[in-house]
DNA sequence: GCCAACGTTGGC
DNA sequence: GCCAACGTTGGC
């Protein structure tokens, strides 16, 4: 990626267990945000390393909840995760822009034919996913919000 | 709380 | 470099 560029706006979806870190708590965080850590998956690392100052990714609720529940926003690009000392595992900062409107359950997803191809639907176990302009729009009318805010 | 799916680890 | 064992994740 070169310097300065300003490529098209790209979105995330990042998975959370709300019982190890919550949107309360991501939310607790503020403007500062906090650093993506603990992602010990090639793939999922991988993800993170696309991810460009100013995208957007939905937060997600896994366990019980099961529902998209607010938007973030990449405040820090890819570097060394602090939380070990393996160098192989980067993470990003991400700070929470808005709680949404209405939670998009993972049933609602998985009953929309559009949004069939999702990460989400078709490999549940990925913790930081791409999220298409597609799916973003559509989930944002869902979630009643704003899909440039 | 169970269990299937998956990904990483480590022995060979 | 393969593959079995193991740990983890996440939906149900």
């Amino acid at each position: 990626m070169e310097e300065g560029y300003l490529g098209p706006m790209q979105y995330w979806l990042f998975k959370s267990e709300p019982s190890a870190w919550s949107w309360q708590e991501q939310v607790a965080r503020g403007d500062a945000g906090e650093q993506w850590d603990g992602v010990r998956n090639y793939q999922a690392r991988n993800v993170m390393r696309q991810m460009a100052l100013g995208d957007r990714g939905f937060f997600y609720h896994s366990q019980a909840e099961r529902a998209i529940v607010g938007i973030v926003e990449i405040c820090a690009e890819a570097h060394p995760d602090t939380t070990t000392d393996d160098p192989r595992w980067d993470c990003v900062d991400i700070r929470a822009v808005m709680p949404v409107e209405a939670p998009v359950t993972l049933d609602a997803i998985k009953a929309d034919p559009r949004l069939a191809d999702m990460p989400l639907v078709r490999q549940p176990r990925l913790s930081v996913q791409p999220v298409s302009a597609e799916a973003w729009r559509i989930i944002c009318d869902m979630a009643g919000v704003d899909p440039s805010s």
